[in-house]
DNA sequence: TCCCTTGTTTAATATGTTTTAAACTATCTT
DNA sequence: AAGATAGTTTAAAACATATTAAACAAGGGA
């Protein structure tokens, strides 16, 4: 049973990194997700054989993400983690934010380059503009995919 | 103009980043995409200000993803690149083969698990297989969203 | 043929990230 | 309140990756 938790645990982290995710939260997203209970960072720390500082700083982490929440049990003062079972949400938030934030960093810089194209060079450089143009469609359709891909999740549903 | 494509070099590289490419991968094929002309190593290094050595090794990788191509100029025996212009498909294509690879890992993982489960265990660990259930469906739709991503992409030509 | 230029490979360096160990803070138990 | 336990923060270490510098190989022109 164990051994089956560490193959999963093992597969999650390969997935993760191919989402340039570290180890070490990509291990206790997956520990919880299969745990039935929540646990405590300390019993995290054991069952990972992994150090509290390291539990702690990626515990934070993923909480930023709302991949895991506390649960407050009765009578105990802290609290124990969780995972949240939307993994397609938090995968697809992550992604979604992180492009878009990119894509505001790029799109104003092609703005300005576009304005900034006199006449005379234009000229000698329509290749180069053309490009840019289709830069500009890309971008186009990634925004256009990202607005769309809540209406296909569901419809995967 | 040449601060302007410096600009935009700087901005693939952003983007290029959050897909957790190098720098100068990203700045080699934007230079390339920009260039009206191709360029050889030489002119890639000294235009990026970047060791031959460098481009050497990232050109060789550009080249098999396909995302550059060799140029043979008559009269010249060493080839120059050029970039392919269909950026929308090298970012889809890689994307693709590595889910594709790390899906393909995980797969046989969680149905040996499912395999082994034996009654016994399995009356106290309900909650354990609904959740592996859970992952086999997300599998599946990325799966389907994978094979349908070529028609979304024509679609939203 | 010999040198000069260009490109590749490799070993070393530099850079960045993850993890730990240890100091610190807070909480719980007696 | 004192000692023990749990969690956070930090500085250092371990590790991984990217980049360069230098040795090497191949081709081109004198």
């Amino acid at each position: 049973m164990e051994k089956a938790k560490d193959m999963l645990i093992e597969a999650a982290v390969n997935l993760g990194e191919s989402l340039g995710l570290n180890r070490a939260v990509c291990q206790i997203y997956a520990l919880l997700y299969l745990s039935n209970a929540p646990l405590s960072p300390t019993e995290i720390g054991k069952s990972l054989e992994m150090s509290k500082g390291n539990v702690s700083i990626n515990l934070r982490i993923l909480e930023q993400w709302n991949a895991v929440r506390k649960v407050w049990k009765k009578g105990y003062s802290r609290p124990l983690y969780t995972a949240n079972e939307d993994i397609e949400m938090i995968i697809f938030d992550k992604l979604k934010t992180g492009i878009e934030k990119r894509l505001s960093y790029v799109k104003p810089i092609i703005m300005q380059v576009k304005n900034h194209k006199d006449r005379n060079l234009a000229a000698s450089n329509e290749k180069f503009f053309a490009r840019l143009d289709r830069i500009e469609r890309l971008i186009g359709k990634i925004e256009f995919f990202l607005q769309n891909l809540d209406t296909i999740k569901a419809f995967t549903k």
